[in-house]
DNA sequence: CTGAAAGCGCTAACAG
DNA sequence: CTGTTAGCGCTTTCAG
């Protein structure tokens, strides 16, 4: 591998100078600028970041945080989309992406020194349990970082406006003569809070009371393609014309689980998903459901990272971002 | 940040004996190795990987090439799981996981040149395009590479069992009492032509004439849902009782369109996809398939690509892996 | 405008 | 068993 002292010989002149001419500092003169380049070019002369990144003391490299899960994850197209526009917006900022899987019985407290080990100048967290003492241990410590739906308010995070969100497909259900709605809320974290709070809102505003029996609790993107969820709200107890699933997938697969108890989405029951994956404006019918805006949370969240590290930006607290409501032919009109 | 050197001072010995300490190298008495860890602990020590990296010439990183799209790279849950997989079991061997984008007009053949830059110990390129320039110098660049799906057969690469997978897929269509198949084919690279090989040969055991107007050309996981691709179908003028689609997304957003033109998926239109994403089978009628061993292919990429690395293993040649074929509802029985 | 020199933090012979 | 020494390739004062 050559390098800037290939290139000095070459040219005649110091390691110094050729380091500069890379990096745009001090002034050189025009001919050696040249002379120097041509000589880069002619030998093939590739820069060594590590070494750059040795006497810099930094990485320019940002880890993003993600589970390694089954269901979850990467598979799941809205941390997907999230990241591919992380990643490019990063990329613009000369940031290189490193993926970090929160395998949180590994990690056993080492999560934190491997991004120090590695000099990461920040990391995403995109998908993780927040709960886990590895990610906490993170989220408390020196290193620059975002969430996404973090719970922890110290440091910069984003989110959806889940409250407004729950309300909003609540109300939409309303509109559309529905009263009897089941909402099956996902894993019990923050977010699913906002969500209820809003579905709750959404009845009270509309004079229909709050049933307790008409609230179920599933997991996201369950394993079981929601089956439970489903056995869960045929078993409620209650009567129901209208369903809020926790996510788009349930939403998806309950529509076979459903039908097998006489229930046709679109027709005899409404149903709703949340986030907005392409593949429910495929099926038919097509699902009813909030678009999580990804791009901007990808964006957003590159944004947010930068300024943290370059101490420009925001040193913490949770940003909601707007969501879309997508209406589909799941929902049918009560009359 | 605490150094060996500090460490050093405080247990009187030299730097050299810490590191050796670190990597348990040379003889280092257990009094002086016990009181060395003790010291790291107490102070904080967290090695720097960018120094040792510089010293070792190596990153000990690989990367992983992925496009930048709407519609594919991580956003397809093919790709996304091999990733998953691929990096689990590269991590298990101390490798960190870099994202890189195939952006190809934006790269101007600096691809080659980044990786290299990053001093990256090699690379998968597990979702890009291969015709782009920048691709192909860094697959026949110094640099460890394994591909999946790559045409360039002097690198280590992978790909699942295409040929068969097109004819099984075929047969089972025919064994189902379909006569009249149309192959919609994905884009025109090599693993389609294996396809498409696999589907007249199948035709041909069966004494089935092929039909050129039976089969046609689309591309794989098309941005409009693969409206196109039913368009074309619809238009092709031939007679047909079953259609084998490029892809399960594709054949999934096509159930809408056919049933626009009165063809019922599984009732009196048999539909095949390819891949086996997990919505295959949350679908109604579930989607017959070919499912790809996504984790075979990320394991399988993963042990390659560090064989090519420590020179243990194959240097170049294609694999092929095993599929299983997916019966799903959405091939009726022809009588 | 250019260069000498002192590191960045760690590893790897080679002596002792 | 431990230490000395010489780098890895690059950046960055500080003189000249």
């Amino acid at each position: 591998m050559v390098t800037i002292y290939d290139i000095a010989k070459e040219c005649n002149c110091s390691s110094a100078t050729v380091s500069k001419v890379f990096n745009n500092v001090g002034n050189i003169s025009e001919n050696k600028r040249r002379e120097v380049l041509a000589a880069a070019q002619r030998m093939g002369y590739v820069p060594n970041v590590t070494a750059r990144n040795l006497v810099k003391r930094r990485s320019n490299m940002v880890g993003v945080l993600l589970y390694v899960d089954e269901s979850l994850g990467l598979r799941h197209e809205l941390f997907a989309e999230i990241l591919n526009r992380f990643r490019t917006e990063m990329e613009k900022s000369g940031y290189e992406i490193l993926l970090i899987s929160e395998k949180a019985d590994q990690w056993e407290g080492k999560l934190l020194d491997h991004c120090r080990a590695l000099r990461l100048d920040g990391v995403f967290c995109l998908c993780c349990d927040y709960e886990a003492a590895a990610v906490q241990e993170l989220l408390t410590s020196e290193i620059p970082v975002v969430g996404f739906e973090s719970p922890y308010p110290k440091k910069p995070s984003i989110e959806s406006k889940n409250f407004e969100a729950g309300r909003r497909l609540t109300e939409y259900l309303i509109q559309n003569g529905h009263r009897e709605i089941v909402f099956i809320a996902g894993k019990d974290v923050p977010i699913t809070r906002d969500r209820i709070a809003g579905y709750r809102a959404a009845l009270d505003e509309n004079g229909i009371p709050f049933e307790e029996g008409r609230l179920l609790h599933a997991g996201y993107y369950s394993n079981d393609h929601g089956r439970n969820a489903t056995q869960m709200l045929l078993n409620c107890g209650k009567s129901f014309t209208a369903v809020m699933y926790p996510d788009d997938f349930t939403a998806i697969a309950a529509y076979r689980d459903l039908a097998a108890a006489g229930l046709y989405v679109g027709k005899n029951i409404s149903v709703t998903g949340f986030d907005g994956v392409s593949i429910g404006s495929m099926v038919s019918p097509r699902l009813t459901t909030i678009r999580q805006d990804a791009a901007c949370i990808g964006v957003r969240a590159a944004e947010l990272l930068i300024g943290l590290i370059d101490g420009s930006g925001i040193k913490e607290g949770m940003e909601r971002l707007d969501f879309t409501l997508v209406p589909g032919e799941s929902v049918y009109r009560l009359d």
